[in-house]
RNA sequence: CGGAGUGUGGCUCAGCCUGGUAGAGCACCUCGUUCGGGACGAGGGGGUCGCAGGUUCAAAUCCUGCCACUCCGACCA
């Protein structure tokens, strides 16, 4: 992509709204626009790493077992009446009347709506297991938005969705959701570090909330220092091996770890001297079995060995990919801008003109750009007619991997600079040398 | 929902107390000189001062109401 032709708005100074560096580093690369208190657009640059985030959250359901739909944002209210909780869910639920005066709501969560369209096809437990899981857009009417993505009232939520006949069969199934998460935002290049948690208004009583570490978090959290060492299962994690599966789990669930609403204060202090650790954390995803809470009072039933009909068990699992994007960049940035991971970066490589019209740079940048794209690294050109300085600015502050330094001075040798965003690394070397360092 | 604030060109803000021709920096447009860490010169465009009432000869400024947004607290992927 050409800078020139592209949509990237950054802005230079601080707007004032933005308290925190994810939200402020956000709006100054051009990722996003705040729509309304709460509401954000997604602009080009951010949409991409939405996406990007998207791709690994999806990979890692399909690989887990998940299978993906996708429901609408409106629901009728007559579903939820169903289970109760029209009523019960309060006014973090917007509430909306259709022209012929029908009480539809935009959907804060979709339990209600998965369990109805289970029901309306399953018959048996040979059916069993099933997890269903969608990315989509919902709304939760908060009280006070803030922190720009962080808190907002409308969010991207990947939700999922199991069915199995008995809780041994829903364990497997949280086991296998629980050890997708760590290996979706390890992916992510983030340390996560699941928490026992209060499971709040979707219900039921086994639930972790998945946790990173990051100064700017909005929750205090405890856990062992040990955490921090414990290996990520590989891609080659068999999802299917009950005993295996369940081996990882207790594993990750060993040691100390809890929120501050869960925090056993005499517990923790028990850890022992400097392995205790206290620090801010970012809840980035949320597991829950919750049985038959659903599945009950919605008659989601199936036929059981001995053809005696039974309500399924169930357990639903959340991630906030638009959440995410923010707790990336809360966890990888420093005082010139983003630093994304390369897994998510918008771009992998930039290329920057440091002579926006030399005789010897232009060519120079469009061979790399030719070649770079022609073997499929997304590529954004600075070939705006700026300032050195000026692009150098621009390139820190979007956070994308790789820069590639193109002058006067250093061409003259037939050379261009590679620059690592994460660790500072420069290095001249070579055009070709270059289009191979971005293609290894 | 309680408390505290803010609304003036695209952005950051001054002007308001003490009413009297709407300002600055950045950004934008034109021309030129520049080009290895946010350039310089010259010229130029752009704002019914959040909205609606009121007071006044005169309102960005004073008064009333409303709206939006932000921050602190109670709640949350």
């Amino acid at each position: 992509m050409r800078l020139s032709r592209y949509f990237l708005p950054i802005l230079r100074e601080v707007p004032k709204e933005a308290e925190i560096v994810s939200h402020r580093l956000m709006l100054r690369a051009g990722m996003i626009r705040q729509e309304a208190a709460g509401i954000y657009a997604f602009l080009p640059l951010g949409l991409r790493v939405l996406q990007k985030v998207c791709a690994i959250v999806r990979e890692e359901q399909d690989r887990a077992g998940a299978i993906e739909l996708l429901m609408p944002t409106l629901q009728s209210a007559e579903l939820w009446r169903e289970s109760g909780r029209y009523e019960a869910y309060g006014k973090e639920m917007l509430r909306i009347k259709d022209r012929h005066e029908r009480d539809m709501l935009y959907g804060p969560t979709n339990e209600e709506m998965i369990t109805e369209i289970f029901r309306a096809y399953v018959r048996s437990y040979k059916d069993l297991p099933l997890n269903l899981y969608h990315i989509q857009w919902k709304f939760r009417d908060e009280v006070r938005p803030r922190f720009g993505l962080m808190r907002g009232r409308e969010f991207l939520m990947k939700d999922a969705y199991s069915f199995d006949l008995d809780f041994a069969g829903a364990k497997h199934a949280y086991n296998r959701m629980f050890v997708a998460y760590l290996r979706t935002f390890a992916r992510l290049g983030l340390r996560s570090i699941p928490m026992v948690a209060e499971s709040g208004p979707i219900g039921g009583n086994l639930s972790h909330e998945f946790i990173i570490l990051a100064e700017t978090g909005e929750s205090e959290v405890f856990c062992d220092r040990d955490y921090l060492e414990f290996e990520v299962p590989g891609p080659d994690v068999d999802f299917e091996h009950i005993g295996r599966l369940q081996a990882v789990v207790d594993k990750w669930t060993s040691l100390y770890a809890a929120t501050s609403e869960k925090h056993d204060a005499a517990a923790f202090a028990k850890l022992g001297p400097g392995q205790g650790l206290s620090a801010r954390g970012i809840e980035v995803g949320h597991i829950f079995y919750f049985g038959t809470k659903y599945s009950e009072p919605m008659k989601a039933t199936v036929t059981n060995h001995e053809g005696v009909d039974q309500p399924v068990h169930m357990g639903s699992y959340g991630i906030g990919p638009s959440r995410l994007v923010a707790a990336i960049i809360e966890a990888s940035h420093d005082d010139a801008g983003i630093k994304w991971p390369e897994a998510v970066a918008p771009f992998k490589a930039m290329i920057l003109n440091l002579k926006q019209g030399g005789t010897d740079t232009d060519p120079a940048c469009e061979q790399l750009y030719a070649a770079l794209s022609g073997k499929g690294v997304e590529t954004l050109y600075h070939d705006l007619d700026e300032r050195p300085g000026s692009k150098f600015a621009t390139a820190d502050l979007i956070g994308i991997p790789w820069q590639i330094l193109v002058g006067p001075r250093s061409l003259a040798e037939g050379k261009v600079e590679v620059k690592n965003r994460a660790d500072g690394q420069r290095e001249l070397m070579p055009l070709a040398d270059a289009v191979a360092r971005l293609t290894a």
